[in-house]
DNA sequence: ACCTCGACCTGGGCGC
DNA sequence: TGCGCCCAGGTCGAGG
């Protein structure tokens, strides 16, 4: 599920519910999600802490407290949800024809692995079916050494990334585009979707060496890594299968999405049947025709 | 230093 | 209806 887009749309969703709360009480269920915890173990250091912030680097969404922080990485299936009493739980929704597992608000079950009481009574649950996810708690204050610690590069959507940064991060790797966008030490953020999208955008293919990009193709590629999150972000998220916001709201960016996933069928811009390949070890789809 | 590959997990879809 | 196989939005470490 989740690349930038996506925890931003969590991020956004959860900052009402979370903004200047106090946690009453932690339940956590052992778990590889909680492996290497950094600094201590997250239910004795979260109960009564206040969450003064969201934020996000990359992929990593940021839960800052008055003592530290909570980092969580939703992996491929993680959702972080609140339960609200004032809400009514719904029982899990498949859809007939996507196959989507969401819900407006559900109680934990057995892939819920942590559950925060919150002193408002709502409660704010990490379910995650294929434990990819990781949610560890460090003593530092969200920022440039936590960034540094988890080893992320430069979020996209922040004004380190400029043309000139992209263009030094590109001209030294021999990598083919589509690894070296995937790398999270170089640009964090970009997932299997929205590379895939924004190369479609900046007409570039994924298998060209990532130092042959120059000149005007790199105006166009930061142009487009830009568009394509953006454009994620204001659909809510992409939901393939069972991401949710905070809330449980699936997103809608799936419905726009150019190339990823459309294997087979035409290229909205010329026609030509889309192609796919491997690439950085993913399935990679784009137009032979438009991008060179 | 770089790259590729498999491992880590569970569940859904599809073909037989 | 059931079984086996393949696939999946992300990392990480071993080995070449």
């Amino acid at each position: 599920m989740p690349e930038l887009p996506e925890v931003e749309t969590v991020r956004r969703s959860l900052l009402p519910y979370l903004q200047g709360v106090a946690v009453r009480s932690v339940t956590v269920r052992p778990c590889r999600i909680f492996r290497d915890g950094f600094d201590g173990t997250l239910s004795e250091v979260l109960t009564g802490r206040v969450f003064t912030g969201l934020s996000r680097h990359g992929k990593w969404l940021f839960l800052e407290t008055d003592g530290g922080t909570v980092c969580v990485h939703l992996g491929m299936t993680g959702q972080l949800t609140v339960r609200d009493r004032l809400r009514v739980d719904r029982p899990f929704h498949r859809h007939l024809k996507t196959g989507l597992e969401r819900t407006i608000q559900h109680p934990p079950d057995r892939h819920t692995h942590m559950l925060a009481e919150l002193e408002t009574g709502a409660v704010l649950m990490y379910r995650d079916v294929r434990k990819f996810g990781r949610i560890l708690w460090s003593g530092l204050e969200a920022g440039p050494a936590l960034r540094e610690r988890l080893g992320l590069g430069i979020d996209p959507l922040t004004e380190e990334f400029t043309v000139e940064a992209l263009r030094r991060g590109l001209e030294s790797r021999r990598r083919d585009l589509k690894s070296v966008l995937l790398d999270q030490k170089f640009l964090a953020g970009l997932g299997n979707i929205y590379v895939d999208e924004a190369l479609f955008l900046a007409g570039l293919r994924p298998g060209r060496g990532a130092y042959r990009v120059k000149g005007a193709a790199l105006g166009s590629l930061h142009r487009a890594v830009r568009t394509a999150l953006y454009k994620g972000i204001e659909a809510g998220g992409t939901t393939l299968r069972d991401f949710v916001s905070g809330e449980g709201q699936q997103g809608y960016n799936q419905e726009g999405l150019s190339v990823y996933g459309r294997y087979g069928e035409p290229c909205p811009g010329c026609g030509e049947t889309l192609r796919r390949g491997l690439y950085g070890g993913r399935t990679t789809t784009w137009c032979a025709r438009c991008q060179k």
